[in-house]
DNA sequence: GTTCTTGCAAAAGCTTTGCAGGAAG
DNA sequence: CTTCCTGCAAAGCTTTTGCAAGAAC
């Protein structure tokens, strides 16, 4: 009851693609493909431990580290760099391009559409398929940009 | 006589930055700068230890961090994450954005200007400042391209 | 029952840090 | 001589792995 219908759906949908693939529908599986369908947040590892651990105590890093393993493998979740950061994972079919400020860590989304030009030319000119979404451009929000600009001059004063 | 002379002018003015800035020439600085400087190539943090190694004996990993990090914070040098793997580096004068293969490692340079559009959007759009040097675009190069699909053909057969 | 998963603990890969001795300026 | 830099060694953080016990099917 804690999960809507239409999320219910995305889970047994994903339990169906793990059971095809002989994997087996265990409580860690369980609970990192739940968080994961519920969540549209940026979870690094860390942070699917510790929500992991809420919902079942005890339950080990590695195993998390795994069962991320295993569902990257079957195409259903895909993991983000962030820079020196920790990566952050999601659900595929929640994926999306990322910009990642350096300062704060802020994660910002950016649709796939805003990317096509850039996809266009790597692939055209260079050969390359770009994965839009395995890696996130770093830069300076909104804020921070300004935070950084008031501290240049303050030090430059 | 192993420099070019427009090289020395290169070395001779990070030189200068570094004594502005209060920093000594010692010689582990001096032939990480006199690396980078004569090299185009994507150096990461080993391959740097690896190269003052052969020049110089007897300098500790940990030094050539020291050195990384201190030109870092002088804007002489910056680093681009590529994914998984290491950081490399390079002079910032010689900057510009990458392609890094998933599959094999390659590294493509892009020149800046393909950024443009997408810098542009990121700023305009959502006040975001991109570094497009900071991040590598990952994905698959030409030829992991055609080895992906084929094992992908193979593997359906 | 067989095969896939887990937990624990140890280790790996990359990078940073504490400390005391040593070099640059 | 003072301040910055170095080497060594130890630790940090994120992630992976070996192994035997345990759970899913």
């Amino acid at each position: 009851m804690s999960v809507p219908a239409s999320m219910e759906n995305d889970i047994e949908r994903i339990h169906e693609m793990v059971r095809a693939a002989g994997g087996r529908l265990t409580t860690p599986t369980r609970t990192v493909i739940s968080i994961l369908a519920t969540s549209d947040a940026h979870l690094t590892a860390d942070d699917l431990i510790a929500a992991v651990e809420q919902r079942v105590a005890g339950v080990s890093p590695s195993t998390i580290y795994r069962v991320i393993q295993r569902l990257s493998d079957l195409a259903i979740i895909e993991h983000v760099h962030s820079g020196n950061g920790p990566a952050f994972y999601h659900l595929r079919e929640h994926g999306h391009a990322h910009l990642v400020c350096n300062a704060c860590g802020t994660v910002i989304d950016l649709p796939d559409h805003e990317f096509d030009g850039l996809v266009a030319v790597a692939r055209d000119r260079y050969g390359f398929n770009v994965n839009a979404h395995h890696s996130a451009l770093l830069g300076l929000c909104a804020s921070c940009s300004s935070t950084v600009a008031a501290a240049a001059v303050a030090g430059r004063a």
